[in-house]
DNA sequence: GCCGTTTTCGGCCCGACTGTTTTCAGTCG
């Protein structure tokens, strides 16, 4: 029982207590509840035991009381008793859209509707219509739901955010009428999966209808979901939603920190102006009714006293706290990357020749570039021999004296083995500069074994980057599962460096988990893990996850310039 | 249910859009 099982109990008694009509606040303390258990900087195990629970901000008398009988016990009797009342399928019924729990409630209570199925037969059979507050467009409308849950997830890489993205930008910069565009939301933010694309536009007021209808005649709208005349919501022809919002010029930098979000870093904004007797909306801030000028996202952070977040960080997660005392964290760029140390060649499974994936580096004006193929196990990646080996290696000697300009690094991704070993015998493993260790198969190993495995990996004196730590793939495959204490503190012990695997289907290490290894004084590496030169760029998506988890530049090996590298990393490429 | 330099009561963030209404509740972000 972890944090997050805690917060997600809670999570479902504040569901509950809304299809049981309770006071709102109550369902709000519960939800606050839920997120200041959820973002625990401590353990919650020392809280609970230390009778300490309470003295955090959302948490009072009654749900410390029912998390530490939670913690103790295994069982929440309040939660029991509750969930006899509803079936466990009820909240499926939340996914659909324009569903919350109001509808739900009369669903559940005037129908009986226990179930997605059941919802849908009782829409074919026209039984929503004579609901209060239904109707046949709701009825309509919650059909297509359920059809578009079936059809899709309705999450998406960063990657697919970020192409509807530029494919946007190119058709808005044909429309004159538009003074300013920016992308907003979660994309901005850089989350790793996204639910919709948020764009923002500036333009005069006179224009608003026109360019709402501009954008609706993009052609991959396939249906228009809602048009006002601030807002214009469309799903596009792959299904993904995207969220126009037009707003004037004086009003863009409020709108763009607004609808940049995350929701609860705006609660927590909107707090601060309340006790300066200012009232914040997307519009902008407020003294009475006159807006307080602001030219720029950073004017507007100004009107709270507060130094300019950058979107990354706003998660609630201490940036406001850091932002009034000025401690901000000056958070890696990309220009700041000097090298990248995973990339594979066609000697396994890569596309390219070690010698185009030294040119990309050249041209991307890189000090350093390693190779870094996969190791002899993986078969299915052809992992090379120890003879392939030494002809690579003898390939890189020619390619070094080719191209003094560049250094041009020998690694290897060894796969982990079953009993946490690498991938070669000694003698092979020191032919190599470095050698990121990775794991690639066996990832359901049970949570006690995995750890030993993560952590003898670690301890091999040969290991000096772990890779892809958790081995999960956005959307469709979980990480394993291991005690990350124990495998921090062994990276931590041994130096080794912890792979921002930069990949849009690994993102790997996870952003909040960043915070935590920086903390601990472990090094970060940024790695495209590329298997061919356009996964060069991949690279962006991984500054986007280390800046998400405060990381500077000093946190980062390949941030540094090769010849600090050398000195900090004992490399000693020939 | 939580909280407190307005502290043990009385607040608790805000607005747009939709659909079902005839003045507004519910949902969403």
């Amino acid at each position: 029982m972890d944090k997050k099982d805690v917060a997600k109990i809670l999570e479902e008694i504040a569901l509950m207590l809304e299809l049981k009509g309770e006071n709102t606040f109550k369902i709000r303390a519960y939800q606050n509840g839920a997120r200041s258990i959820e973002t625990l900087e401590t353990g919650l195990l020392e809280l609970v035991e230390k009778k300490e629970l309470q003295k955090v901000q959302g948490i009072g008398k009654a749900i410390s009381e029912k998390v530490t009988e939670l913690i103790e016990t295994g069982e929440m009797t309040y939660y029991k008793e509750l969930k006899k009342v509803f079936p466990e399928s009820i909240f499926d019924l939340f996914k659909v859209p324009g569903l919350g729990p109001k509808k739900v409630k009369v669903l559940y209570e005037e129908l009986e509707i226990e179930t997605l199925g059941e919802l849908e037969y009782a829409c074919l059979e026209n039984r929503l219509l004579d609901l209060k507050g239904f109707g046949k467009t709701t009825q309509e409308k919650i059909l297509r739901g359920i059809e578009n849950l079936k059809k899709y997830r309705g999450k998406y890489l960063i990657s697919t955010g970020m192409m509807i993205l530029e494919e946007l930008q190119e058709y808005f910069e044909k429309e004159n009428k538009i003074l300013r565009f920016s992308e907003a939301g979660s994309l901005r933010r850089r989350k790793e999966v996204i639910k919709d694309v948020d764009v923002l536009v500036a333009v005069k007021e006179e224009n608003r209808l026109a360019v709402g209808d501009y954008f609706a005649a993009f052609e991959r709208v396939e249906t228009i979901i809602a048009k006002g005349e601030t807002k214009v919501s469309v799903r596009l022809d792959m299904g993904m939603n995207v969220d126009l919002r037009l707003v004037t010029e004086e009003e863009f930098p409020y709108a763009l920190h607004h609808f940049t979000g995350s929701k609860d870093h705006n609660t927590k904004m909107r707090q601060i102006a309340k006790k300066k007797g200012l009232k914040m909306n997307e519009y902008g801030i407020f003294q009475g009714d006159q807006r307080i000028p602001a030219k720029t996202e950073a004017d507007v952070f100004k009107v709270l006293d507060l130094a300019m977040i950058s979107p990354e960080l706003r998660e609630d997660q201490g940036e406001i706290e850091a932002a009034k005392e000025d401690k901000l964290p000056r958070l890696i760029e990309k220009e700041d990357v000097k090298g990248l140390f995973h990339i594979h060649s066609h000697y396994s499974d890569g596309v390219n020749s070690m010698e185009e994936i030294v040119q990309e580096a050249r041209d991307r004006e890189l000090q350093y570039i390693g190779i870094s193929d996969h190791s002899q196990t993986a078969y299915y990646a052809n992992g090379l021999k120890p003879e392939t080996i030494e002809k690579q290696h003898r390939e890189i000697d020619n390619l070094r004296e080719k191209y003094p300009d560049i250094k041009i690094l020998k690694g290897i991704e060894s796969d982990i083995l079953n009993d946490g070993s690498l991938d070669y015998e000694a003698e092979v493993l020191k032919k190599f500069d470095y050698i990121i260790a990775s794991l690639h198969s066996n990832l359901k190993m049970d949570r006690e074994l995995m750890t030993k495995r993560l952590v003898g990996a670690i301890e091999n004196p040969y290991t000096k980057i772990l890779g892809h730590m958790t081995g999960r793939l956005l959307l469709s495959r979980e990480g394993c599962d291991f005690d990350e204490e124990k495998v921090f503190k062994a990276l931590k012990d041994n130096k080794v460096a912890v792979e921002i695997n930069s990949n849009p289907h690994r993102l790997d290490l996870d952003w909040r988990k960043c915070k935590m290894a920086k903390s601990m004084g472990i090094s970060l590496t940024i790695d495209p893990d590329a298997h061919r030169l356009s996964g060069f760029q991949d690279v962006d998506y991984g500054v986007g996850i280390a800046r998400k988890g405060w990381i500077e530049k000093e946190d980062v090996i390949n941030g540094k310039d090769y010849s600090d590298l050398q000195e900090f990393w004992e490399l000693n490429p020939k």
